[in-house]
DNA sequence: ACATGGATGGAAACCGGTTCCCGAGGCGGA
DNA sequence: TCCGCCTCGGGAACCGGTTTCCATCCATGT
């Protein structure tokens, strides 16, 4: 018994010619659309293209020239809320510009994102969008020049959100949000309620973002004539846990402080839940702030005092720059504001007995 | 001046092959691997690859069948972390499974997922992951069975993570979790605490994955013999708004209960801000529960009693079963279990004067 | 010395589409 | 009536790969 490709799955074009009784170029004529056919012809072979069930591989489309464009956003993990909300602008934006888009995650693993970005050369991405911060060493403007050329020189694009820029010259473009100045705003706020000892819960040390907005915690204080105590500038990573594991030490060290600021609203989360623990109010007893306004921050008891980092916009913009660039620029950095949102968890400083 | 493909751009297999003086079916198999190559001719080829800095277009590998498949992800919203958790239970498995990860999102509108649906069948995704409730109406049975059908016969097949399932004979692999149960044993810790006004902030009334929890709510009280009272079955959506709004609104109609079951966490993150801001303490004068778990409940105030659902478990499962499977079996169902993690947010009634 | 066979690499067909090129009719105008 | 244009549709080349088939070349066995 021999099998048509016809009774066992994916239907081609030559299909639906034969069905239809026509040649596989009027099918694709018909379906494409501008080209003059014929009424009746036109008829029989939509017929045989209802009866197959018929879409065309968009994979050939795309070797001929003519597929859905491609766009692939790689992050270290979705899970994150500032992440997911990137991925929502990038996501949004690009279908509304009629682009595919293709997730990886890194899982901080530095091999996997130069293979995911190779993966995605090989795909004749449009552009990639690498997100997340990173330590600025030579060998990351290394790879990461590397990765740029790769993709330029395939016509594509690298898009760096929130990562440091590399030297002038490189074919990327880089937008960040405004770490440092946001830190500035955030911690003057503070120091204006009166607080004088701040604890600072940072990130890696050697993370760009982490290291931004210390540099605006330092400034913050300096412009005010003060000079921070170094004992109080702490570090650990972006998480929950280690805003909570900090907290328990800062406590069970006896540091001397009176507000906390932490370098992310998951530090801080996990910071707060470790005063509570410790049986302390906020802001009654220690004022608390955090940076990056996810969702939650308002939903935390005390709602949380903190910076607006536009994240969802920050994918957008990302995807339409690096799609909407009509000439070979070489590169491109763009620089979002933020803005400190006042909740509850900052209160003034009581005169000290 | 005649342009050489070789200056811009992509390089194709036979500017290689050009380059190496071969032809370009030995620089496939210099690159596939298996096939014998002389030393010198091999390294002839990689020389070349080297200078153009070659990547085989996966498109066109894929049409000749050797391409790295690929998996859709469709939901209505990256952002929401129940929804993050799973996407990233799937993005993992899918890397390691060495697929591609397709994700779109629907942004609630029924007209682009038939749409995504369609365009994933164009890409010959080897699977189609559908998540997120829905109402179980013919119409979405027909329309669903629909996109089933259409994916199967493409050799492809359609995943559906907590929605309902279709009628039997479907080509479709259905995961669920236990909302019934769950919403049952999470209400049952709720009455054995000696609470018997339990006011439920439900969703919307037609999606099955509100509807399971709410007969969970119901069945628990049944079992004890209790009657609940139909005022405190508060409808709205999954949102933390809506939560807000929900339980201020009970508030301001003198609403009698002690104990408040939400159908999210994210509904009971905005439900206990309404408390907060009425003053009330949680859990002394109400106890408060939740369901999702999702990773920002323990840093509620209090942390929040909810029902853990293993979200990236789900999402690790679906592409494992949609991609593991050998036969042509029509149809699977999987139902995960939940179970109820206690914190401080529901406390025993005391008794009253 | 000659047949044999394994190693090596090129030509061509194929994957599933699109599009260029051209020929066959139908129709109107000279 | 004949010519030319316009409409329509088929054949073939092409996109960028892989794989089958076959022709060499060289080393070995007898």
């Amino acid at each position: 018994m021999t099998r048509k490709s016809e009774d066992a799955g994916r239907s081609t074009i030559r299909d639906v010619a034969a069905r239809a009784g026509v040649s596989a170029s009027t099918v694709s004529r018909v379906l494409g659309g501008v080209y003059p056919v014929s009424s009746q012809t036109r008829t029989r072979v939509l017929r045989a293209v209802r009866d197959l069930d018929y879409v065309a591989d968009a994979r050939a489309k795309a070797v001929a020239g003519v597929g859905t464009p491609t766009l692939a956003f790689v992050l270290e993990d979705i899970t994150g809320p500032s992440f997911a909300l990137m991925a929502h602008g990038v996501e949004r934006e690009a279908t509304r510009l009629g682009h595919l888009c293709l997730v990886c995650s890194t899982e901080g693993d530095v091999r996997n994102e130069v293979e995911f970005v190779e993966m995605m050369r090989a795909q004749r991405a449009a552009a990639v969008i690498l997100v997340g911060g990173a330590a600025d060493t030579s060998e990351y403007r290394e790879r990461t020049r590397r990765m740029a050329d790769s993709l330029a020189s395939a016509g594509s694009r690298l898009v760096l959100c929130g990562r440091p820029p590399l030297g002038p010259g490189a074919p990327v473009t880089v937008i960040e949000y405004d770490n440092e100045g946001g830190a500035f705003a955030l911690v003057a706020h503070v120091l204006a309620q009166g607080h004088r000892r701040v604890l600072f819960l940072g990130g890696k040390p050697d993370h760009t973002t982490a290291q931004g907005r210390e540099r605006g915690f330092l400034a913050a204080h300096r412009a005010r004539g003060l000079e921070p105590d170094p004992a109080l500038l702490l570090n650990g990573d972006f998480t929950r846990d280690a805003g909570h594991r900090l907290m328990r030490g800062a406590l069970k060290d006896g540091l001397d402080f009176t507000a906390v600021v932490a370098a992310t609203d998951m530090v801080a989360a996990g910071a707060l839940t470790a005063l509570h623990e410790a049986g302390l109010d906020v802001p009654r007893d220690v004022s608390l702030a955090g940076y990056d306004d996810i969702p939650y921050a308002r939903d935390l008891h005390p709602a949380l005092t903190t910076v607006h980092v536009p994240y969802e916009e920050l994918g957008r913009l990302a995807v339409r720059t690096a799609l909407g660039r009509t000439t070979e620029a070489p590169a491109e950095h763009l620089l979002l504001g933020t803005h400190v949102v006042v909740r509850d968890s900052v209160a003034a400083l009581p005169a000290r007995p």
